[in-house]
DNA sequence: TTTACTGTACCGTCTGGACGGTCTTGTCAA
DNA sequence: TTGACAAGACCGTCCAGACGGTACAGTAAA
């Protein structure tokens, strides 16, 4: 049926995330991949003709949702400026259950070139903030933070509890102005 | 009672790191650890039965230096109180041009759990410092930039010039007083 | 003798990837 | 409307190699 071969690619995706997620970054097999998204590995090998595409493809949906997201929450509140809008979109991110991002970790475990995308996609960010202000040290202190409790919830440690990350957000939206 | 060749121990610890800076967290073989220290691979084995107790290995000796390093930043700036002390530490630390602990990843790979004693020492750290102040909210955008600037330098991310961090560095130190 | 290794040989498992085959869909001339 | 056929999407199997780990005989100092 074409219900079932519709988007095998997202699907894909969607069942490395899972995988890593569940069964470890160091269990991201491109079998566990295939079972986990119904598809064979065949299949998979067609949509991701390596297992490095597939870190490749992970990485760029990643960063396109991130982009989407951020500019839906610039928009949506457009008076504000772009830092609490990403200071928002980071805190509702964290507040949820499942870091959902760790094949990041696969993904360097395979080449940690793959973070050279991220890396440029946060430097690309980060000049956008630094025409929006010009309290620089303050942007700084926001932005290192943000990246701090983004870590923390991608290592999915739970060395904050939710009061003191309600309490975090709401210092960074004041320094933030 | 130690070894008649000097500490084979440390030796492969340090090794082990090396590896997993220069080929990748992805290429951390106990072969190839084994060959970097100049031990047999028996030799490995006699010391660290298995991989996991290589890695755990890894994780404590880790703690453990920074926890030294740590109380001797406080110990030589007596009067500060221990946040300055901490973000000094991190930020000299983040100066070095080698990122020096992505064995992290490995170690996740391994083992997601390997993380459980980091984040339990980050909290007692929290804690640590938060008994030192009656401003929870700086406490908390300080300790979380200090995070964000660490798993940048982990990361092996140059999203932030050397003046960049050097601002943020005052910036904090401003903020914890 | 004991301790602390070295060195070699080996095993079972898993992995990424290549391959050839199969089913489905779209196109288009008759 | 039909039949032929090409292209695309996917399946199942196989394999070389790498890995973690074991076993064991040997060795050199304390």
């Amino acid at each position: 049926m074409k219900a079932r071969r519709a988007n095998s690619r997202d699907r894909i995706l969607a069942a490395a995330a899972d995988v890593a997620r569940e069964a470890g970054p160091g269990s991201l097999s491109l079998d566990a991949v295939a079972n986990r998204a119904g598809v064979s590995k065949g299949g998979l090998l067609y949509n991701f003709p390596t297992k490095a595409k597939l870190m490749q493809g992970l990485v760029e949906n990643y960063l396109n949702e991130f982009e989407q997201d951020l500019e839906a929450r610039v928009a949506e509140t457009g008076h504000e400026n772009a830092l609490s809008a990403y200071i928002r979109l980071s805190a509702d991110d964290c507040e949820e259950p499942q870091p959902s991002a760790s094949w990041i970790f696969s993904a360097i475990a395979e080449d940690p070139d793959f973070l050279t995308p991220i890396t440029a996609f946060k430097r690309q960010l980060f000049e956008r903030l630094k025409g929006e202000t010009d309290d620089l040290g303050s942007l700084l202190v926001c932005f290192l933070a943000i990246e701090g409790l983004r870590s923390m919830n991608l290592f999915d440690s739970d060395v904050l509890s939710q009061e003191e990350r309600k309490l975090l957000v709401s210092s960074l939206l004041k320094i933030a102005g």
